[in-house]
DNA sequence: GTAGCTAATGATATGTTGTATCATAACATT
DNA sequence: AATGTTATGATACAACATATCATTAGCTAC
């Protein structure tokens, strides 16, 4: 799996940049949420480290863990779902941007797709008539 | 408040027409969301029954309660922030289409505005696109 | 009206998701 | 090595939700 190496390889590299550390069992979650071809929760993601290996990795290092990917945006968090994917789009040299995730009902599995901008300036300027700021532009629905 | 006992009329009307019941109980929470100007969790709403009066609400039933109101389109649950508020279009006689809920951040009021035909339509036809059903018409956002 | 059915509610336990808090370990800088 | 910062561990608990079985209320038919 070329394509997945260097998916982990770009990680380290915008972790580098942005002085931040890529440590092992950052990756290693990062790794199972590449592999994965479904959203996990942070309980899943819990259950296949420990059973991975004999080390066992506690629930709130496995958030923090998730947070600290989130904020490099190497992860997206599905609110709905309370679970978590890799992003699809870590090779992508240009900023990505308004994700939107399709998850199958029946099987979990996760599409992520971009929206219209142009969709998106409308809907956006409806929420700021009403007075209101559109804090993370990702939309969610069943 | 003349609005008030209206939406609560117009309910107990429609329920009678599904055949279904707008018990007491039911009653009584919907009333409460309706009073309420922000988004109430089940428990939240358990504990204001309770503090209301001497007889005690098992969880259990709350939620039960939420669910019936939510199948009578009486009441949205907000699944981003896993609480509930009242459908503000009760008393309308077309069938409101596409709720889109603002929540704020800092105090939590919720404002229910209505998405444009045409950008839903839009978005809609992107999902379907790719092989995914749009479930639930509800988009939710930060 | 009472026997029997269905719908609604109660009671209890437990599952799932997430956060607070304080302790320890790893690493970098001087 | 001393110190500060970042990462991780351990423990407890809070918030949200469901499973399950028991009980009560209301309706229908005889």
């Amino acid at each position: 799996m070329n394509k997945f190496n260097d998916v982990l390889e770009h990680a380290e590299k915008q972790c580098e940049q942005n002085s931040s550390r890529l440590t092992p069992k950052r990756k290693k979650i990062l790794q199972e949420l590449l592999k994965s071809k479904k959203a996990l929760s942070a309980y899943e993601i819990t259950d296949l480290l420990n059973k991975r290996s004999n080390e066992s990795i506690p629930t709130m290092s496995v958030y923090r863990i998730l947070e600290f990917l989130e904020d490099e945006n190497l992860v997206h968090k599905l609110n709905l779902a309370n679970k978590y994917i890799a992003c699809s789009h870590i090779t992508c040299e240009h900023n990505h941007s308004i994700p939107q995730f399709l998850v199958c009902r029946v099987c979990n599995s996760v599409k992520e797709i971009s929206i219209d901008i142009e969709t998106m300036k409308k809907i956006e300027k409806k929420i700021q008539d009403e007075d209101f700021n559109l804090v993370k532009p990702q939309l969610e629905m069943h």
